[in-house]
DNA sequence: TGAACATATCATTATATAATGAAGTGAAGA
DNA sequence: TCTTCACTTCATTATATAATGATATGTTCA
């Protein structure tokens, strides 16, 4: 293992390892949504929630278009969602087994 | 989404999301291993890898077994291994796409 | 027993980053 | 054009955590 792709792994990891921020994109994964729905569904300040979006868009996660003075954003692969399912797996697996073993 | 279930996938994630953790995550892949075989491989101080360590034993993504003076420390379950082959393949998949759309 | 080794813990310091509030940019419609 | 609305950016503050060096614990073996 490169320490390039160690880095590159924990940039993407970082990127979801926030509270807003997983919430943000597991909100994208219903459906593209705008600033203000998300601070609305969010419960966070718009200024808050504009600096999760443009760092998740830096890293490639999310991707934005403009419609009028609207922006909206959704997730920038369906690649992200099935890494978000994946994870959820392994977490019920995790405590499947730690039940077992106890 | 419960909160619940973000707050887990949080701190799974955040445990991940450590150049040193991850390196130490992908060295046990291999197999096995003592904290002084980690401490040369990665070439970090022993309080270092020893307080990461702690922690991704906490987050229970490691386990740990005494042999005389020796601890080794592995991989708790397999669907951390291939949670990280997913994550591989993934940066894999959005480099490939980014590459396309450009 | 005591010396050497392996590991863990603790206190301190440095650094990164999340949240906040205010100000700035730009589009839409009266 | 002026106002409103949607969003971004910036400066500041607060907080979390990684690294470090010193010390403590526990094991082995002479």
């Amino acid at each position: 293992m490169t320490l390039n792709s160690v880095e590159s792994k924990v940039r993407f990891l970082e990127s979801l390892a926030d509270k807003t921020r997983l919430r943000i994109v597991e909100a994208l994964r219903e459906r593209e949504k705008t600033v203000s729905q998300l601070v609305q569904e969010l419960g966070a300040s718009q200024s808050n929630i504009s600096g999760h979006l443009r760092l998740l868009k830096i890293s490639g996660i999310i991707k934005s278009r403009q419609e009028g003075k609207y922006v909206y954003y959704s997730l920038s692969s369906s690649v992200i969602a099935e890494f978000l399912t994946k994870l959820e797996d392994l977490l019920i697996a995790m405590k499947r087994e730690a039940l077992e073993s106890a």
